[in-house]
Order: C-alpha cells, then structure tokens, then sequence
DNA sequence: ACCGTTGCTGAGGATGTGCTGAGGGTTTCG
DNA sequence: CGAAACCCTCAGCACATCCTCAGCAACGGT
C-alpha cells in the first residue's frame, strides 16, 4: 500500500512540479490549489501526509495545520517562501513535523518527505522484480499477494540478486556475497537455487535465470 | 516526568550553552565530548531525543545516528556546520528527526527539540499491533479489551518491538536495546519471548513470530 | 549425433537454532 | 523479617536448516 500524500499549493508550476516528483517517487498524490474543503479531503482521502504552503489565498497553511492536527494524524510538512526565524519557530511550535524553504531542491524536498514517512512507519524499503516484492526489514516476500516463506539462507540469496536485478552474478560472487566462503565449494549455490526456484515458481514463471557458463539473474 | 535529551558536542562552549537552554526549558539534560561509550549512555540514560554534532573526533554523528536508531526508540537531531544539500540529504536518508544547521538561535534549536518530542508524543504514545495495544506512557498492555500485566523486563521488550512493528528485530539489537548488553548472553531473550508470548496467548493468536535465523517480528 | 561440461535435484546425516521447565540468587513489598 | 515476585542461568529436547553427495538432465561445441 503506497503511502498516500496531499499537496496544498496555490502556484501551478510547484504543484506541479512536486506532484509528479513524488508521483515518481512511488507515492499516491493529490494537489490542490487551495483550503477549501479541506477537512472533507482530509476524511476522504486520508492521507498519510499533508504538504502544506503557508501563504494560500482564503486560509493559510498555519490554519490547516491546525485543523490537519485536530482532525487527522497525517504528518504535515510546511512549505514557504518566508525564510525568518521567528516564521520558523511558528511553524515548528504549532507542531509542523518538518519544514522545507523557497526555493528548494526537488530532492531535498523529497527526502524530507520520506524522512517523516518513514518516522511514521509508512515507508518501507522494498525491492520490486516484475511480480515479487521481497522486504528487506520485514524480511517478508511476496508474490502476487502470496507470502512466501524462506530459510535465512535463501533469504539472503533473493535479497542480494534482487538488489541487482537484471544484472547476472557469478556464483563466486553468490558464495562471498551470501556464505562468505572465498573459494568455490561444491555445488551449494545451485543447490539452493534449486529450493529457492521451488518456491518461487509455485506462485508464477520463472524469474531466476540460469546463465550457463556466468551465473544468475533475476528478471521478469 | 520530563524528558531526557542526550547531547553529544565536542566543541564546549555549545555544549554547555545547549545544555543550560535545554535544562532551563525543563528537560533532563546530559552532555558528551565524544562518542566513547555512546552505546551504554543510550542503555543506561535511556534518553527521549539525542542531539548529535556531525563532526566529533574519533566516531562522527552519522555513525552514532545508526546506533541510536537499532537500538533505542530516541528521536534524533543531527547538528553540524556543513550546509551542503548533500549532507542534509545523507542525514535524513540516513533516518534522522530533523537537521540543524550552525550557527543557529538557541531558540530555534529548542523549539525543534520540542517538536520533535512531541512528535514522538503523538506517534508513540500508544502503540497498537492488531488487537494489542502498547501505552507507552501508562506501562500498560491490552488485547481485546483484557489487561495484560507484564514485568518490567517484558514490558521494555514488547515497548521495543511493538514500536518497530513488522521489522525483523535481531536477538543482539533486543540484548542491546533491552538489558544494554553489547554480545550474547545465553538465551536470555529467547526465556523472555517465552514468557510474554505465553501471555500474549492467552488473549489471541499468535503475534510475536519468530524468523529463524534473524530474530523475531511483532505483526497480526 | 556425440560427448564432455555444466547445471539440477532428491536424499539424508550433522549441525544449529529455538523452546521450555526448573532452580538459585536477588530485590521488592507487606 | 518473611514471602513473593522477578531476573537470569542451565540443561535437555525437538526439529528446521544446512551442506554433502550422487545420479541424472540439459547444453553446446565439434
């Protein structure tokens, strides 16, 4: 479930501008140009954090601030031109989780964003292959909705292919990487291979590839 | 009871200067030089919110962030001299609270002090994974509707998983974080995780899973 | 098509990891 | 001061997982 955000900007080109950025980041976004009917898109949308500029025609961002604190437990991140501290201060004492300044850097701003999500428990480090989702913290995988359940070993096989998705890895590479022998032992790599394909392919095609003479990949 | 903030500042004319401030402002206030020992000042004083300079002789502020973060609940604040957008970036990517840049007013340092606490208030006050829920703050644990009574050892262990619900915790990271040992003892924690999993039980399905190899993990 | 090389997979014993009941030392509380 | 609760250690059991082995299948160059 993608974390869900809502901008409140009332210039077009940032609004859009950071849509698309944390749209491509892999967020659910929503942007509007104003305050109005903000606590019916509060209700509705749900989000699971408010970006908020502070000068808005009609109601200012300190204003929804307040009302997002009152009616919600969405993170709120304001977003202003003014720069002086005493603007800071306010911000912050009215319980902002973060406040990012005019001009700023698309990445900046995306970080911050993720910084409080994460805080919050709303983000997730995940790598995606095709259909599977393999969760590094949660040390969970996934497969078109089925959990499946790994040894440690095998665990740590996927993790480390799936961090280099597309791209083939030699067995030695796999025997350091996941065993941290340095010398090429028997056949365990394909032996595990072999259990990992097992499950993986009780859910779907095959994802891990034999590249015979190099060694695997992991593609859709 | 106030909350406790750990400083940790090589330079002595900040560190005494945040230290009144934040004494005065009503918090329980201890500083550092360095970061020796860092890892039993965070088991022993287990402090609310941790103030880190980036740049501290012998181990810097990013490494100490990382230790804070695996094995404590305290917020952090990274405080330092850089400005670059690179810097801040890494501090947040690396899962920092909030980012303070010197020189900067000692108001504005405790203001975000303060809305980092009370941050951590609104998100961590109670706890809930599934039916159970964890209150922080009243040392209390309940599942549908039943009281469940725990002793201190469990409860510091349940407040610790349930605060990074659905992440893999590692038997050293609990040994750490719980009793503020830095290698494996025995079986300690598995006799605990005994323990609360048999009152755990008594009111549900099971919630703290174990992930062989790895640790355990609190989910529904 | 042949044959050496490379990769696959099922089986099984050794090992490691986790669970639990019991008990002694210490602290807390009446 | 005594009892209860609690913390930690220990030891035995259960079983999942790891790794080795051996035979078979697939591939690719000649």
């Amino acid at each position: 479930m993608r974390p869900r955000v809502l901008v409140v900007e009332d210039a077009e080109p940032i609004r859009t501008a950071v849509g698309i950025a944390l749209t491509e980041a892999g967020h659910d976004v929503r942007t509007r140009a104003d305050g109005a009917g903000f606590e019916r898109e509060l209700a509705e949308y749900r989000p699971d954090l408010v970006l908020l500029d502070v000068m808005l025609p009609g109601r200012d961002g300190f204003e929804l601030l307040t009302v997002a604190r009152e009616t919600s437990n969405a993170g709120v991140i304001l977003l202003t031109a003014r720069d002086g501290v005493d603007d800071r201060l306010h911000g912050l004492r009215t319980g902002a989780d973060d406040y990012v300044v005019k001009p700023f850097v698309l990445a900046e701003l995306i970080a911050r964003v993720e910084a409080v999500l994460r805080r919050m428990g709303r983000l997730r480090s995940v790598l995606a292959v095709g259909d599977l989702e393999v969760d590094v913290e949660a040390r969970a995988v996934r497969r078109g909705g089925a959990e499946i359940e790994l040894t440690a070993t095998e665990f740590k096989l996927l993790a480390f292919l799936a961090g280099r998705a597309e791209k083939v890895v030699g067995k030695t590479q796999l025997l350091t990487a996941v065993w941290g022998y340095d010398d090429y032992a028997d056949n365990l790599v394909e032996v595990y291979v072999s259990g990992l394909r097992r499950k993986l392919e009780a859910h779907g095609p095959r994802l891990l590839h034999t590249v015979r003479g190099s060694g695997y990949v992991l593609r859709s």
